[in-house]
RNA sequence: GCCGGUGUAGCUCAGUUGGCCAGAGCAGCUGAUUUGUAAUCAGCUGGUCGGCGGUUCGAAUCCGUCCACCGGCUCCA
């Protein structure tokens, strides 16, 4: 007999060899029908897998990201299957669980390409092996049966795969006629994939290495249930609703046109107006927080950006230098505003007791971006960052680093922003060429950096070798409406650049030092963070952003006049406020103004006239009863006070 | 840049296997209506079918090429 331990602490005893499913069985059968895989002292194993000793054990459901796992890795496999039915001889490359779904890299037989077309067959057969209810049997083998079996079926990627793991047992898992090497763990059984569903194809670099082949990346998504497959599509269908993509054109936020440039966004009047809230918001705050604005121009000299380390490390990927056609000197367009915010440190001498000096610019970088790369506003060619570079005495970076988290957090809290990840990025230390500096100061700032963050009790994840070539940096993560991650705020220790520019400042003891600089960017990009925005928000800003606030519908063209009269009164109260004067009925005015979505509608008609009020409607919302302009002025400026604290 | 897909009016989309002047709804304009909380009615305007080249008696439709966009990969100071 064996004691396994249960997630409450409880335990019992159970025969030795024993599987994880009998288990689940024998405590319920509603238990035994959900569970997908389980943990055995905190390794992730089959739930047919014998326990010979004394063990903890997790049940593993659809709720948990595990169970999910299992499921769609071994959906991945009934892919391959179904894949490798229509296209004898292909090759597989990787095929893991991801985040929504799976994928699988394969090679396809020469000549041959998968296409939309092909989806739907390929997740009926998909579903057809599926019903077969075939065992996922996992058998352990040594390296060289594996290679073998790898060889013989020409599968070489899957063999470049063996071949690079440690020696020992490799675990197969073979299903019906597939076999796949994978640690697994897996379903029991094929019969748990209800429905199937091939998302898109994709070409994938093997191994993400652009100098190699590109595999052909098959997307897919499975679910227990029909209905929920149903339900994801419809999630999927109402998440493009909320791209900020799709909304910033109906809302008249901002334009693309091929004519100035791929990746060049347009901002119309209301989007601008947008941007120049928050930057004005920024700003304040920014004021606050001892920030002294600077403005530098759009290029620089060539020989700026060598120095900074700029040109060595992207001049060659990026846009062309501009010559001069007398001197025939080089400007780049900046791709950064620190070296010239340095070049302003350097303006005059610097004494301890200037420090630390807070520089900020809304300053506008071009960088050439690989056109595939280019998406909405999250990834352009030219945006405006909310730059600012703070210089300081290595006494005082850690506090000014907290100052800067502080801004962050306060910038999201305003914004609602709830669902943030941040990422401390480091330096991949075995990777030389990929920063400068000295590992001293790259020490420094990395633990600089964590202490920093630890102190403001933020959950990180650290990623190595996602640092910038000149310091490590913490990041603000949110999500877009797709799920797809975007980096927004940032803030960077840099030991590099001071040095390179050679700035200085004198200590109290009449020697020179050299600063700390810390780059900054709360929002990140204005574009980047407008679009994230418009997606959490829906296009429904709070009420101290919105290009406009009110709308103002008469009933009938003849109250224009007392319409006119009620805007000019409301927007000398400072409420963005415009007027429908078209000649329609009230309801089609409603209507055309909720999907605007201003928030605030004022109806006047002959009784609003006759008693100088106004009927107020709240967008998504409907009637809020009648007002006088006074009071509606003053709640207004209540709620974005509120939303402002 | 690479793989795959898409491109018809300002927007959303029809347009069978190539065949008469390329269609609809919304938006816009004109007029009628004078309206009470999510679409009043009628008429009109608007398109080199992404660009260029080719095949053909004939191309939105087939082929080539370029451009832009979409989903990924790589990259992201």
């Amino acid at each position: 007999m064996i004691k396994i331990t249960f997630p409450d602490g409880n335990s019992r005893e159970f025969e030795s060899g024993i599987k994880g499913i009998e288990i689940a069985k024998i405590l319920s059968n509603s238990l035994a029908s959900e569970v997908l895989s389980i943990g055995i002292n905190g390794e992730n194993k089959d739930l047919t897998q014998s326990l010979t000793q004394d063990s903890s054990i997790v049940f593993y459901k659809w709720d948990d990201v595990e169970g999910k796992h299992a499921f769609w890795h071994s959906s991945a496999h009934l892919m391959a299957e179904a894949l490798e039915s229509f296209y004898p001889g292909m090759k597989f490359g990787i095929g893991p669980a991801i985040e929504n779904g799976f994928y699988y890299d394969v090679e396809l037989p020469e000549g041959q390409t998968i296409s939309d077309a092909d989806f739907r067959k390929i997740e009926d057969k998909m579903l057809e092996i599926a019903r077969g209810k075939f065992d996922y049997a996992r058998t352990d083998v040594s390296k060289n049966e594996a290679l073998k079996f790898f060889t013989d079926k020409k599968d070489n990627y899957k063999v470049e795969l063996i071949t690079d793991l440690e020696d020992g047992t490799i675990s197969l898992y073979k299903q019906n006629t597939f076999t796949d090497l994978c640690r697994g763990p897996h379903l029991p059984n094929t019969s748990y994939i209800k429905s199937a569903k091939i998302l898109s194809i994709a070409g994938a670099y093997w191994r993400g290495d652009e100098k190699r082949k590109q595999l052909t990346r098959v997307y897919g998504i499975t679910f227990p249930k029909q209905k929920q497959l149903e339900e994801y599509l419809v999630l999927l269908e109402e998440a493009k609703k909320r791209d900020h993509r799709k909304i910033g054109k109906e809302l008249e936020l901002f334009t693309f046109s091929a004519r100035v440039g791929m990746g060049l966004p347009l901002w119309l009047p209301k989007g601008a107006m947008l941007r120049e809230r928050l930057e004005q918001f920024l700003k304040k705050v920014q004021k606050k927080y001892g920030y002294e604005p600077v403005i530098t121009p759009h290029i620089g000299q060539k020989e700026l950006y060598v120095t900074s380390g700029h040109y060595a490390k992207y001049g060659k990927d990026s846009f062309q230098p501009i010559h001069t056609p007398q001197e025939g000197e080089e400007f780049l367009l900046k791709p950064m505003n620190c070296p010239h915010h340095c070049e302003i440190y350097k303006s005059k001498p610097r004494s301890y007791k200037d420090l630390p000096v807070r520089y900020a610019e809304f300053g506008t970088v071009y960088r050439y971006e690989q056109s595939g790369e280019l998406h909405g506003l999250t990834r352009v060619r030219g945006f405006t960052q909310d730059d600012a570079h703070i210089f300081c005495r290595p006494d005082q970076l850690s506090e000014e680093f907290m100052k800067v988290i502080d801004i962050v957090l306060y910038i999201f809290k305003t914004l609602d922003f709830k669902d943030f990840t941040t990422q401390i990025s480091l330096r991949d230390k075995e990777n030389h060429e990929k920063y400068i500096g000295s590992d001293e100061n790259w020490e420094k700032a990395e633990s600089a950096i964590i202490e920093a963050a630890n102190a403001k009790g933020l959950k990180t994840i650290v990623e190595y070798g996602e640092a910038a070539f000149y310091g490590p940096k913490l990041d603000f993560m949110v999500k877009d409406a797709l799920g797809r991650k975007w980096q927004l705020g940032t803030i960077q220790v840099d030991y590099n650049l001071p040095e390179r520019f050679e700035l200085e400042y004198v200590g109290n003891d009449d020697k020179k030092y050299r600063p700390v600089m810390i780059h900054r960017a709360p929002f990140g990009s204005m574009e980047r963070f407008v679009a994230v925005l418009i997606e959490h928000t829906a296009g429904k800003f709070p009420l101290w952003l919105t290009p406009e606030q009110a709308v103002v519908l008469p009933i009938s063209d003849k109250f224009n006049d007392y319409a006119k009269k009620v805007s000019n009164i409301l927007n000398n109260y400072d409420i963005r406020t415009v007027l429908d004067e078209r000649n329609e009925k009230i309801g089609k005015k409603i209507r055309d103004n909720e999907l605007k979505r201003i928030p605030y509608m004022v109806i006047v008609g002959e009784k609003e006239a006759e008693t100088e009020t106004i009927s107020v409607r709240r967008q998504g919302e409907g009637d809020k009863g009648s007002f006088t302009c006074e009071d509606f002025a003053k709640i207004i400026n209540e709620e974005i006070e509120k939303q402002l604290n």
